[in-house]
DNA sequence: ATTTTTACATACATTCTTGAATGTTTAGTT
DNA sequence: AACTAAACATTCAAGAATGTATGTAAAAAT
């Protein structure tokens, strides 16, 4: 086959993506070759190196593509920032764990960064660029927890930097193991009473600021 | 060079399992050869063959030297589980973090179990052994959780499982993401504070078991 | 209508890596 | 003292992946 028409081009190029997703998940990023992906996508090499300079570029691309869940979130976050900070926090945490088990794609994708991909030589920069990312939603959170802290919601000597580390941690770990075995337990239905232990533990015993010895 | 001694033997053994850690670290397990661990290790690759049979079988004795800190606990777990239970636990729990934070080796081999190695074909079968003795970690973890409940440190309606899972999902999480970048700031520090924050969560508001439908 | 790109396919040269095969001492063993 | 086998070193054949270079047919531009 010759040249195709633009929507043609776009349409292989989403075709690639999509077999991208694919086969690293199920090979791993290291050991799947161009060609691998090239012939799930139907194609050959010659489309993947036009559409994409190398592998790194394409996982790029594919993570690129993967963070909106995690950007809508942000939004909706400033904006409900106003009222009840901390009930904003936990449904969004929530939301974010029932988005995850509810998108095959985004497992998919979640589970290539986390056990599908080692983060070392041109992958390290394409991580950097998601951790970035990642960083202005936690910024997010801080933000958050500040307001909690003013509005009485959370003690005042409250670490924010450290709670928001629990949080962050909590999230990243619950997503991580959770793909381990996405069969043992019903993410879903779980994730409310599961942020929620966070939640109260964090207006229980919060982390407390070491007050400047004077 | 030709035959050593036994004891010889045993030595580059040891030197072949520390230029893996430090070779897998730095390259991540994919990349790196047997050649270059080889090398690292000041032999060539026919000593890496004679002591092991391919890349998977020195990646599972590198991680089945460094699990001793968590069986450690494990025993320590059983011993102290009469008077304080949640106690028991929490200290566990901060002592797995202060022995990370202190073990700049056991810090590579997790980082190699995090971010350095995929978890894809014969890799799995080394994971998969190494997630069996985690579960056995696990279900002391639970049998702590049981006998708290039993004495009255948590609600009789308290759902051990995912007690277990959120305990287990903030660990695993904190691990990972303070290996990110160790210098953000002092874990061994703040793992007290951080625990207590989980704990508390459990105590206060801990997810509860849904009563069958009579 | 022609020229120029686009969007690929195909072919090639180069480089790595692996597994196995074979060689070489020398420590134990009898 | 002779023999066996341990503990490596060295070499080799074979495949595979990458990047690039080149071919090509149709779509756009003029």
């Amino acid at each position: 086959m010759a040249r195709r028409t633009k929507t043609d081009a776009q349409r292989t190029h989403a075709a690639l993506l999509e077999a991208a997703e694919r086969v690293f998940f199920d090979k791993g990023v290291a050991r799947t070759t161009l060609g691998d992906i090239a012939q799930a996508a139907g194609v050959t090499r010659g489309a993947v190196y036009w559409h994409f300079k190398d592998k790194a570029d394409l996982l790029h691309a594919l993570f690129g593509q993967a963070m909106l869940p995690m950007e809508a979130l942000l939004v909706e976050l400033d904006a409900s920032a106003g009222a009840d900070p901390l009930g904003a926090l936990r449904s969004m945490c929530v939301q974010a764990l029932c988005s995850l088990a509810q998108s095959a794609s985004q497992q998919r994708i979640f589970s290539i960064l986390f056990y599908k991909c080692e983060n070392v030589g041109e992958v390290v920069t394409v991580m950097d660029h998601k951790l970035a990312r990642r960083d202005e939603c936690l910024a997010g959170v801080e933000r958050l927890l500040h307001s909690a802290v003013a509005q009485g919601q959370l003690p005042a000597q409250t670490d924010v930097f450290l709670s928001q580390q629990i949080l962050g941690n909590f999230m990243a770990g619950s997503m991580r193991e959770w793909l381990a075995n996405p069969g043992s337990y019903a993410l879903e239905q779980t994730a409310p009473a599961m942020v929620d232990v966070i939640m109260a533990g964090l207006c229980a015993k919060p982390p407390l600021l070491k007050a400047a010895a004077g």
